[in-house]
DNA sequence: CGATCTGTTGAAACAATTCAAATCTGGTGG
DNA sequence: CCACCAGATTTGAATTGTTTCAACAGATCG
């Protein structure tokens, strides 16, 4: 038995819909996130990225932090794309704990054909202010269908995220406390980097502890004196939700992090294209 | 810290390649096991099944207990399909730990585009005698785009299995090891059922306490002392590889088991199809 | 300014691992 | 058929890792 998971976000009322223009500039940028992790994978033509650019333009919307975008239970809805902020998918159990099985960064998709089930057998809700463009089943479909390289892009993208909760499982099973935490680090790291999120070896880091403990399987308790270890050992630091890994090798070491499962070495799929 | 993987398969040799008739009745039985599965989500005409039926027959192999089919780092080959048996997903770490991430049972698929990724970032190694048929992408895109249920059928599978990979994320989270031991029961025995391999309250559990122990991410003397107290409570009777759960609705309860993950329910996605 | 989170600390209780040894099992060869 | 072996299961005792509970300090926010 352990600890019942603290903040039970509230439903969102309304993510306020409103279209692209209104939010300024950075929503361009943010659509970009996208852009840039698919690159890890296969180069794009300039047409493959304005058709990515395009659905980011479509209806977007906007949570504040810890809302829920969808419900357990809820019949499933349109995909959608993360555009600026942190959200995650969890599951809460009959007993109030709960489990963050999965973290969206900007760039990321839901699952490409989730309207293939009916109901969501988990929520997803924010954890900082998100911004997330909803796509509809016709949109998606065209750009799938008209853009070959992005279509395999996103298939790879899918991939990638099953790996990662894979690599979740290990994580759960088979690393300590210390070890757990260190290899989620590493992974937030270079997820971060891969849509051009860390500078230097500095990144934003918006967990509380409260959270990470609902990733990690852990009490908010342990995650403290743990992150207080790693502080210790140099490896990282952690503050004003900013987050500096001074030596990546040193923790990627200690958490026996191998990066392999993120497939993000693009050699072997060359050819050429960028018009 | 954790105790060391046991036994690490030796590498199949070389799966012997065999055609389906050499195999007697029951691959044909097997197979159909796919056809079982998918029919608790879409109906299926005789065309459907003939087509499903057929790709079980094409490259047959036959692998020995305890031998992996592929290993971490190698480059990914052709799809494949369980036709008996019981294999598992794994993966090992630098220390010698290994966790199991996921079961494939009779019926089940690999991920239909692993090509679209170079290397396996895990191994996927056999638990019992199995044999799978392999199927080549020319195949396989011939089955999706002849017959469209059958490809929507396959499509669900996949995101079943998605769902159920991230259920084990919450398992190892959030579940006591008493817990977790009755959801893992549990879920097998509503797979197995949908593939008809649950005869009254009984079927085939091959599982030794040690593989247990690298799917729960606990040490074997502890899966053995929580089995024995499952034992107690009446929950299970498990001897000679033969599980029996006298009262699953007990044992569901026990494990806060809410079957809702697998998506087994067929409702809404009636079309009246079967000629 | 109080109210409410988040982070930190200590001590006691509990869950799970480790190590070691004993028993049981199924399969093998003599 | 029995003896033997390797692997799987079971048991006990000591140790470690983690949780729980409770209290307090620091932020943050109306």
């Amino acid at each position: 038995m352990r600890r019942l998971a603290s903040h039970l976000p509230r439903l969102a009322g309304a993510g306020l819909s409103c279209r692209n223009r209104e939010l300024g500039g950075d929503v361009a940028m943010m659509t970009s996130a996208l852009v840039r992790k698919l690159l890890n994978f296969t180069p794009l033509s300039q047409g493959d990225r304005d058709a990515l650019q395009k659905i980011g333009d479509e209806r977007v919307r906007r949570f504040p932090a810890h809302t829920d975008v969808i419900q357990e239970g809820e019949a499933t809805r349109n995909m959608f794309l993360v555009l600026s902020g942190w959200a995650c998918r969890y599951k809460q159990l009959e007993n109030g704990r709960r489990q963050i099985v999965a973290f969206f960064l900007p760039g990321d998709l839901c699952d490409l054909d989730v309207l293939i089930l009916r109901k969501m057998d988990h929520s997803i809700g924010t954890l900082t202010p998100v911004t997330m463009a909803e796509l509809s089943q016709a949109a998606l479909d065209e750009l799938l269908l008209g853009y070959p390289r992005v279509a395999l892009g996103l298939r790879w993208e899918s991939l990638v995220n099953i790996a990662i909760q894979r690599e979740w499982t290990v994580n759960l099973g088979q690393r300590n406390a210390y070890e757990r935490i260190a290899h989620l680090l590493c992974e937030l790291v270079f997820r971060l980097r891969s849509i051009g999120l860390v500078h230097e070896d500095r990144c934003e880091f918006p967990l509380t502890q409260i959270e990470l403990a609902d990733v990690m399987g852990m009490s908010a308790v342990h995650v403290n004196r743990t992150l207080q270890e790693l502080r210790g050992a140099g490896l990282i630091i952690l503050r004003d939700r900013m987050l500096t890994v001074p030596r990546l090798p040193d923790l990627m070491a200690a958490s026996m992090f191998n990066p392999a499962y993120l497939h993000l070495d693009r050699e072997g799929h060359e050819r050429g294209v960028s018009e």
